[in-house]
DNA sequence: GTGAAAGCGCTAACAC
DNA sequence: GTGTTAGCGCTTTCAC
């Protein structure tokens, strides 16, 4: 049930003295006599005294508290990101509240609301797969409560956000297929309204460009990033003739997904088709092949995300919107490395 | 910032009634008559009042958060845990904290006194791979604060626990090796303080035992569950003459890391070797071959905990220590089939 | 140097 | 039926 801590109030009893004299002496205030602050503090350190948040926040209209939405939790690349928020939070003294959206808006908006009614400071959001419209983050906006968005990001205008920048990656991506061999490059795109989608293809198209490839509509097919709709995708893309020799997902479920499809049908990665996607250490080096990648410094992610939202709780005055784009990386492995190889051979 | 939300002296005020009559009007009490109820309750809807939990908490000395202490939250063991704890806490109206000990017994410290000055209403741990010590959860005990413990836990007697049955679960998948055929069995245990270690080796003997085969001293290495260490451990019992046939590590990182040892050295798995593992679902069926391992139902692992809270949190009067031990289940995959397969044929 | 009092938002016991 | 008051724990302004 959990015992009474002790306050100000027990402090004050035993002492003798009052209230405010109490909360003066711990804070080293004017002129506390310096015997009593002396009592004071030994007193609240042997009686383990700690302010009481509830109170200050009452008090402050603080909770030193943020909110955190992602789409689940699971997920590598969220919880690497959480992990960021969590670490550099903690330095500061903030508590994260995680809630999942479950890659739904309903679910989404609930969040939204349970997080406003708990008073937190910020709120730090991914949008759920799901989310094509944005007007319950009106209520944020209107309650001058800071929020950064990440990754899936939406009225840049507003609020802060932490992204990569999806169109080059998503073009050395490209470009590195094609010097390594790969001509007939297919793409697994995501939902249409995501920002991470359309970028992703800007940055196909745009590589395919550069490499006087044409870009060729039936080589690009979009899915709702679950399981079962990128294989549906990529049986789709596997019925073209010529068989595309390489896929390019919008991220790695997808891969794996096109990866446990293209096996079923006894193809070879990298041999018959290379596979490459946006997606994280961790999976890419497990799976085999390795899995060429771009990769997202989720880690830090997270705690830059955090870092802009510190910023704009703190400076209560002039809220500035500001964007980090951070470096993605491209690392090549052996899921694409095929045809280069035998060229060079 | 935060502009203020609206209080019930807001409505009060506006309606130009007393701030008792708001809140009992809110709440269907005795007796407002009907007509101010329902202003009050308009006005309320209108304006979007939420009751300030800060208010509540103080007030009732409840905070409807929990805090959830794991070694890290990036693995999806914990990540997967910690997604079941927040659906079931959600759907009973409480919000989760997550703090991430980092495997450090020094951070986990840390973290219970953060969590504890936060005023959570129960705690969720499950121990770090360093925590050989525990009498950080005194104060908690002694603040008649419920904990429940899962997976690694410690002061059975004393706090409730979700647990998978691992001698039963570690004898198993040792028959199951010797069933298809494997004889030479390595196991990669972990820190010898913690209970999963411990139960595991147990597990361990007893199918060995099982099946008439000697427990050899030299097959067993510990580790300290690090990606390290564990390719130490592995590296170590390749020098065996004859090398061992198979490996059965603690959980995953172990095993992946094994898996990576092997494959330096030319080896295949599980031709020259068999690997098995405790890990989850997601991982063991990327990796090629795909694992043998026992599944801990960790989304059902996390749900438990939060219920096995939330009775502790609302019986005030008798608390009861109890014991969830949940059924892991054997999945026979690739990495443990050569043998048998061949002998088969 | 130290205390009293107000107020952050809310509930509940007690008035009338 | 509705208002007043005290109190949850704390800070801060104003007295003295």
């Amino acid at each position: 049930m959990g015992r009474r801590r002790v306050s100000l109030k027990d402090i004050a009893k035993e002492l003798g003295v009052s209230i405010s004299t109490v909360s003066r002496g711990l804070k080293d205030h004017y002129d506390i006599s310096p015997e009593l602050k002396k009592k004071i503090k030994d007193l609240a350190e042997k009686w383990n005294y700690t302010p009481n948040p509830l109170a200050m926040g009452l008090l402050k209209q603080k909770t030193k508290t943020i909110g955190v939405i992602v789409p689940d939790i699971v997920t590598y690349f969220y919880a690497s990101i959480i992990s960021g928020i969590e670490s550099k939070a903690t330095e500061n003294g903030y508590y994260i509240v995680i809630a999942s959206s479950q890659e739904s808006i309903e679910k989404e908006k609930e969040n939204v609301k349970n997080l406003l009614d708990l008073r937190v400071d910020g709120f730090i959001v991914c949008l759920s797969q799901s989310t094509n419209s944005f007007e319950h983050f009106d209520e944020i906006g209107d309650s001058e409560i800071p929020l950064v968005f990440f990754d899936r990001i939406c009225r840049k205008k507003e609020f802060s956000s932490v992204i990569i920048d999806n169109v080059s990656a998503a073009k050395e991506l490209t470009m590195h297929l094609v010097e390594n061999g790969y001509s007939n490059i297919a793409h697994i795109a995501g939902p249409s309204h995501l920002n991470i989608s359309k970028e992703r293809i800007e940055g196909y198209k745009y590589g395919l460009d550069q490499c006087k490839l044409p870009y060729r509509e039936e080589l690009l097919e979009h899915c709702d990033l679950s399981i079962d709709d990128a294989a549906r995708a990529t049986n789709k893309l596997l019925r073209n003739h010529p068989l595309p020799d390489a896929i390019f997902g919008v991220n790695d479920t997808v891969i794996f997904s096109a990866m446990k499809e293209i096996r079923k049908r006894n193809l070879k990665v990298p041999d018959d088709i290379a596979l490459v996607g946006f997606t994280d250490e961790f999976h890419a080096t497990v799976v085999e092949p390795n899995l060429t990648a771009v990769t997202h410094p989720t880690f830090e992610m997270g705690r830059e995300a955090f870092s802009l939202l510190l910023e704009e709780i703190e400076n209560e005055v002039s809220r500035d919107i500001k964007q980090t784009v951070l470096q993605a990386k491209l690392i090549p492995r052996e899921s694409s490395s095929f045809k280069k190889a035998n060229k060079v051979q």
